[in-house]
DNA sequence: CTGGGTGCAAAATCTTTGCAGATCC
DNA sequence: GGATCTGCAAAGATTTTGCACCCAG
């Protein structure tokens, strides 16, 4: 993509390096409102898409996606596969320690914790450089 | 609430505690769709919400919430409030090591980890007695 | 000029909910 | 019998997309 600058994802940009409130979509389009009122709520989501994909910016994925269920209660971690989505459980301790940690350098009152390991599965794995030529 | 004991709820628990693939509500609702045509997904949906306030399963929340948007592209950690969303940065260093950890017990090839830690906001701290009685 | 970008509105995706009838205790 | 539960369908909530016009390079 040969990418043209904008004043919407400019500010945009600027919205996000200026704030630690890690906003939404929501709270980008009614600061930007004030100022262009005009601007709509897909031209935010096409410009984060634009700013992610130019590594500006990450994106926090609670909202898009699927909620996933799981039946074991004990603590323990995943693994999720960026290739196919698929979700695995990991079988390393579960670090009750790192709430402690935590605590440490926060004010927040900390009750636990939850880690999310990114990577390819076996399967994909398997298939990877085929799809990467098709792709 | 008092719970009563249906078919639907009850296939729904066996079927997440008999699998590993971490389903979808989607999932589960084919799944049951084979052996009781008329389910529907809401009663998957409100049947999970009853399990997981049964404490039998838990919920990996990818789907419901915003997404959030962050500029600090630094490897960093985060702190959500469980009583307003807000979300802040910690300021703990970050573990690479840990990637390698979790390699050593999984198959997947790991590229990468997200932890986010749970708790309640200074803000929240103040007004959470005032809500608890509220409520 | 021309391909990327915009606003608008509709559509898509995932989850929740109102309602009337069915079911469990 | 009455509270809980169900199927159905509509509504919510969040994100994406088609389209016609606009604008940066």
């Amino acid at each position: 993509m040969n990418y043209r600058k904008t004043k919407q994802r400019e500010r945009i940009l600027e919205l996000l390096q200026g704030t630690k409130a890690h906003p939404t979509a929501e709270w980008l389009y009614d600061k930007l409102k004030t100022e262009m009122p005009d601007i709509s709520l897909g031209t935010v989501y096409r410009n984060l898409k634009v700013l992610i994909d130019q590594s500006e910016i990450q994106k926090l994925p609670f909202g898009s996606g699927f909620d996933r269920f799981d039946a074991d209660m004990s603590p323990h971690y995943h693994l999720i596969c960026e290739q196919c989505g698929s979700v695995e459980d990991l079988e390393i301790p579960f670090y009750k320690e790192i709430n402690e940690q935590a605590q440490k350098s926060s004010s927040f009152k900390i009750s636990g914790h939850r880690i999310e390991f990114y990577g390819i599965c076996d399967h994909c794995q398997l298939t990877y450089n085929n799809n990467q030529i098709t792709n």
